[in-house]
DNA sequence: CCAATTCCGAGGAACTTGGTCGGGATTGTT
DNA sequence: AACAATCCCGACCAAGTTCCTCGGAATTGG
């Protein structure tokens, strides 16, 4: 029942990138080095949220990435789910199946539905900008009692 | 993100007693064929609740399985920890790990925790007896409809 | 005594995770 | 034009996890 690094990394990156970044692109041995994960793993994870239209890359010399969207557009959620898969806890709640043989298997169907609504709840609500701010109120307030 | 077969079948296994048993124990044979699950490895299962006490066995013969409480009492997420382990979607999120080297790691993890509680919120409060009730009312409905 | 049943530990195939490796394509700088 | 920085891509692989199987010992009602 856990996120892999898959999606912690991939949610780590795009944070450095919405603190880090400013009209230059970040390349990504910055981000590796900064969040202190692989560069070629994290290479196969950074292409993924590409094709996904998360971020944009600029290739070259000078090159790097930068986020696709103002952060308050880009939710956990959609992070998670371009890394990870549908944001389900069991098979059968992942897009529409309807079919349930055992009407047992229909009540249990409807609690991880529960449960999947709630994760929904708070992985789509919740954007970049927000875990941004988090981050920077933490770094203040740790400066502060230097 | 799934909850694997172990806590699926552990919930399955939950509900068929709840559901099916009476005075007399279930035998586990009896539950691994209306849910089709290997016997086998059902037995590791109930083998793991049994040492949770969620269900209590008679061995021997006409021996079997009861529920160890009134399934008003024993929470979906008590069957999913004993069979899973800790509900969290992050290591640094299970027990009391204050150690974050870096500030945006604790943001993330504060994110994290949010995603926990609600996870959290929906096992711990859903009970085999809501679930029960819940696959009686599906059978119901589905007899009227013959 | 016997059949039904739980209890227990070893083993193992298939899949997933978390990477590594090597090289090609693109582009700013000199 | 050359070069270095950088992204892009596909193949491969070791270790761990999942989802079982197998064989047999212990217990107990009939």
């Amino acid at each position: 029942m856990r996120i892999s690094t898959r999606g912690e990394y991939g949610v780590r990156a795009m944070l450095d990138l919405a603190l880090y970044s400013s009209d230059e692109p970040v390349p990504l041995s910055a981000i590796a080095a900064r969040q202190d994960i692989s560069e070629h793993y994290l290479e196969q994870l950074i292409s993924a949220l590409r094709k996904a239209g998360l971020v944009i890359s600029f290739r070259g010399a000078q090159g790097g990435y930068q986020l696709a969207k103002p952060a308050e557009e880009i939710t956990i959620g959609e992070i998670i789910r371009t890394l990870e898969g549908p944001i389900a806890p069991m098979k059968c709640v992942e897009g529409s199946h309807t079919d349930c043989t055992q009407s047992e298997l229909c009540a249990t169907r409807v609690l991880w539905q529960k449960l999947q609504a709630s994760m929904e709840a708070v992985l789509e609500t919740t954007t970049l900008a927000w875990l941004k701010d988090k981050a920077q109120k933490i770094q203040a307030t740790a400066a502060n009692q230097r």
